[in-house]
RNA sequence: GGCCCCGUCGUCUAGCGGUCAGGAUCCCAGGUUUUCAUCCUGGUUACAGGAGUUCGAUUCUCCUCGGGGUCACCA
């Protein structure tokens, strides 16, 4: 059974670059049949780990992604983590270091100067005196001084580092007994089952010393794979200052889950040359294997491409439901399907189309000054009086085709071109040059509405 | 600075000893459209550099350069 897990610190919100490890694991874990946990790591006690969690479960809610099991929370699992040190020091595997703050400091200094890597020089490694009064010890782990610790990465290959150049005996219980970060890591991977670890590659120098804890209590080392950071233009790892990094953000500017995803899927992953994943398609063909080694740099044009690309291929149904939360109540609109076919095409975000849906239903305040100027000549008011009488004379309008004829029939029957009528009418409906075809518009928003628009025009706009 | 990772079009990537170095996006041009957008067609742009190994290197090895990560009683 595949075991992964996403194991964010609470920092209140689900950034995006977390996004896609926890992605990854999850598509891993769906694929396999297997499972996809969630743990909040919050060893320093922080305040809001509730909150933190409530605001992942949310974003991954919004995405469509679900963990399995209860959530863990590292910071309920003190006497978990108590048993353990116990064990290690009942074996000898680990030590109390009297040390004091001030004496560690001296010797990283010292050490400096001689331009010697800062490492702790282990000497209460073997302590059997009498302890020095006043000072709270730490827990040290007995790590390997020498040979090699070699980290079996998926992604990196095997990555080999000398215990002499990154290894020293690492504090894993602070003088106040709580445990230390690469310490917790490694007892819960182990205690939640997990059996494989895609993590940004940030934390491969951390392995190492996660390996010494498995081997120190005869864990077995999961499989790892450690994915590339997502840059930010400057090459820098992706921050909170490089703008929309919270994935709920992305919500509200209009995004949809499925572009959003489809987009992180693909930075840092390939399947041949495929573009275009449905979440199916991610399921089925998603491996670790195939995760890139380099890192990639963070920039939205792909994923402004993607979100048109599924707004343009969802039904109107879906597409009608997506656009509430952006304040369009569609779904009883009689001319729903006319609005939708319209604008689909044309939006690049939810918001956006929301925004040309307003643009159409309600009438133009003003006009675009250059638009007039370009689209109102000598005989403009005759062909826009001539066509409104021809819809006004008219029962019954529904289709687009309908006030398409009708056009036809002005433009026929003055002997002028498409564009002498189409100008003006378009300023006289929408207030400005662009937008979609006007005989979806007029169809849209109604007979009487078209013909108030018209005269509207013609009042300020005697030509 | 020590250790580790990485280096193909601007960007995301394919490639796994022999390819006109492919796709996508962006950008540009043309077509379609009453307009804009969409859509269609076409185009520009890449193997960081240098040594090897080999009949032959983008692909394997080494070096240089460049970028990144990490070195805590933070996670």
């Amino acid at each position: 059974m595949v075991v992964t897990r996403f194991a964010p610190s609470p920092t209140g919100y689900l950034h995006i670059g977390g996004l896609r490890t926890a992605l990854f694991s999850y598509l891993w874990a769906r694929k396999n049949g297997g499972k996809f946990l969630l743990r909040i790591e919050d060893t320093d006690k922080a305040r809001n780990s509730q909150e933190a969690a409530e605001a992942i479960v949310k974003a991954f809610h919004w995405l469509g992604l679900e963990h399995d099991g209860e959530i863990v929370y590292q910071s309920q699992r003190d006497d978990i983590y108590a048993v353990y040190i116990k064990r290690l020091l009942d074996e000898g595997k680990a030590y109390k270091c009297y040390m004091s703050k001030e004496e560690l400091d001296a010797l990283r200094e010292e050490q400096i100067a001689n331009k010697e890597r800062a490492k702790y020089d282990g000497r209460y490694r073997d302590f059997s005196g009498t302890p020095p009064e006043g000072v709270e010890p730490v827990i040290r782990i007995k790590a390997p001084l020498s040979g090699e610790i070699v980290v079996r990465d998926g992604v990196k290959g095997d990555v080999v580092f000398r215990a002499e150049d990154i290894l020293d005996d690492f504090v894993i219980a602070r003088s106040d007994g709580s445990p230390t970060y690469n310490f917790v890591v490694a007892i819960d991977d182990h205690l939640m089952g997990v059996t494989e670890v895609i993590r940004g590659d940030d934390h491969l120098s951390n392995t190492p010393k996660q390996i010494v804890v498995y081997e120190s209590l005869g864990f077995t080392v999961p499989k790892f794979y450690h994915v590339p950071m997502i840059h930010n233009s400057e090459g820098k790892k992706l921050s909170k200052r490089d703008g929309a990094t919270d994935v709920m953000a992305y919500k509200e500017m209009g995004y949809t889950p499925q572009a959003l995803l489809n987009f992180l899927v693909r930075l840092g992953w390939s399947h041949g040359d495929q573009e275009i994943f449905s979440m199916d398609e991610m399921r089925e063909l998603f491996n670790p294997k195939n995760i890139n080694r380099s890192a990639s740099i963070y920039n939205t044009e792909k994923l402004d491409w993607l979100n048109s690309h599924y707004i343009k291929n969802i039904s109107n149904s879906t597409l009608a439901e997506m656009l509430e939360p952006y304040g369009l109540l569609l779904t009883s609109h009689d001319k729903k399907e006319i609005l939708l076919d319209a604008l689909k095409e044309r939006a690049k975000t939810l918001k956006e189309m929301a925004s040309l849906v307003n643009e159409i239903i309600i009438a133009p305040v003003s006009y675009d000054e250059k638009a007039v100027e370009k689209a109102f000549k000598g005989d403009t008011a005759d062909i826009l009086n001539n066509f409104k009488e021809k819809v006004a004379a008219c029962g019954e309008l529904h289709l687009p085709s309908d006030y398409h004829h009708l056009m036809q029939n002005t433009v026929d029957e003055m002997g002028i071109g498409f564009g002498k009528i189409g100008q003006p009418l378009r300023v006289a409906l929408l207030g400005k040059m662009s937008g979609p075809g006007l005989d979806s518009v007029m169809a849209i928003i109604g007979k009487d509405e078209t013909i108030l628009r018209i005269e509207n025009i013609l009042k300020k706009h005697h030509a």
